[in-house]
DNA sequence: GTCTATAGATAGATAGAC
DNA sequence: GTCTATCTATCTATAGAC
């Protein structure tokens, strides 16, 4: 169990120097992950059935245990990658700013990509979202350490943003970031493509938590 | 399964003028869904036994089945407990302030008493907010349904406070009402009675709702 | 009303052929 | 590497004694 959660992700070893060959059993791997992000974001951890995945990834179940050690292993893994592409795409999107970006602009970025990451139907993130408390304590308590190194991100934002003087003072910082959060990841629980968009809703999120609701005086 | 759900409460026959005798069997399955609550909350849905539920309670598992037709029953009912005491807490909540109060007041208050009954560990709210989307699906959905009912109350006060110009008008009241109940629905994931209570959560909710976290110009 | 015993079904995991 | 067959455990639900 513990292996499975603290084992680093398999070290792409390439076998020349050339790149990655994509083995074929790279590749049904790679369906079976596939396959159980989507089952887990559909159905749920709970009803998540072995039997679903290996249909979804056309194979059989007993063909998994040729690639994880068991169905623990297998959250484990979506879990892992869904927190390291969202991390990516938070980065990525303060990243894509000019150099000299505000901090509201980076704030701003960054909940425009978390919104995304969730809400646009990145099948990890989305499936992290959904079954994270279904999972068994083991791996919570671990992912809940990962989510909170992945956390330094917004704190280094949300102190910046206070050193510059432009968050006010009789707000705590970690309340904030974790009401923020909540309303970013409770999105999924609601949101349906529609009338608005991705971006709309994360524009309203957004002059939300930076100005309020309040008409101003 | 539908009966489950579409089942008028137990209506409290009082079985002369007086009040209601309180049963041995009333107790008992008051004691069961009690604990199914407890379990619910702990546990998750799916992790949930009937034998947990029967040990908590002081019975045997079989014993269950004598006051619920199933495990599905005993969650819709859970639940429907849980959606009343949630809006009776909200309304309370409300209902406690003087007439002339002003509506910002009762939004305040209002997310006062929804923070309150989340996170003060009533059992059946918490249990809610923790199981209800490993719910199976015709439960969810039908609660869904009673929850956009439950929902009326926000909608009208948040239409109230628009038309006496208290709201800024690029804002959707849909949108805000959503990722204000997100916010708060979410927190039951991190908060954890220490320096904070759940008064200051609430009202730093309420700050960042209706202000924002950014200084004011 | 509450208990014990057990039926009946399901699903995770393993073994072994190919 | 992938398949089929099966073991084993677990749990909901029922039957029937008391």
């Amino acid at each position: 169990m513990n292996d499975v959660l603290t084992a680093p992700a398999p070290a792409k070893k390439s076998p020349g120097a050339k790149r990655p060959p994509l083995k074929k059993s790279d590749a049904t791997r790679q369906r079976i992950l596939d396959a159980a992000a989507h089952v887990f974001h559909t159905k749920g951890y709970a009803l998540a059935r072995l039997s679903d995945i290996a249909k979804r990834a056309k194979t059989q179940t007993g063909s998994i245990y040729y690639y994880f050690a068991s169905r623990e292993a297998i959250v484990a893994e979506v879990l892992r990658i869904a927190n390291e592409r969202t991390a990516a795409f938070v980065n990525g999107h303060i990243a894509a700013l000019p150099a000299d970006a505000s901090v509201e602009q980076r704030i701003e970025a960054a909940i425009h990509g978390h919104f995304a990451i969730v809400l646009s139907g990145d099948k990890y993130a989305s499936a992290h979202m959904r079954i994270f408390d279904q999972t068994p304590k083991k791996v919570r308590e671990h992912f809940l350490r990962v989510l909170d190194e992945h956390a330094e991100v917004w704190r280094s934002l949300f102190a910046e943003a206070r050193a510059a003087g432009v968050i006010r003072d009789d707000v705590d910082l970690s309340v904030m970031r974790l009401l923020l959060l909540g309303m970013m990841n409770w999105s999924i629980e609601w949101y349906k493509p529609g009338k608005l968009s991705v971006d709309d809703i994360a524009h309203q999120a957004t002059i939300l938590f930076l100005e309020g609701v309040g008409r101003r005086a």
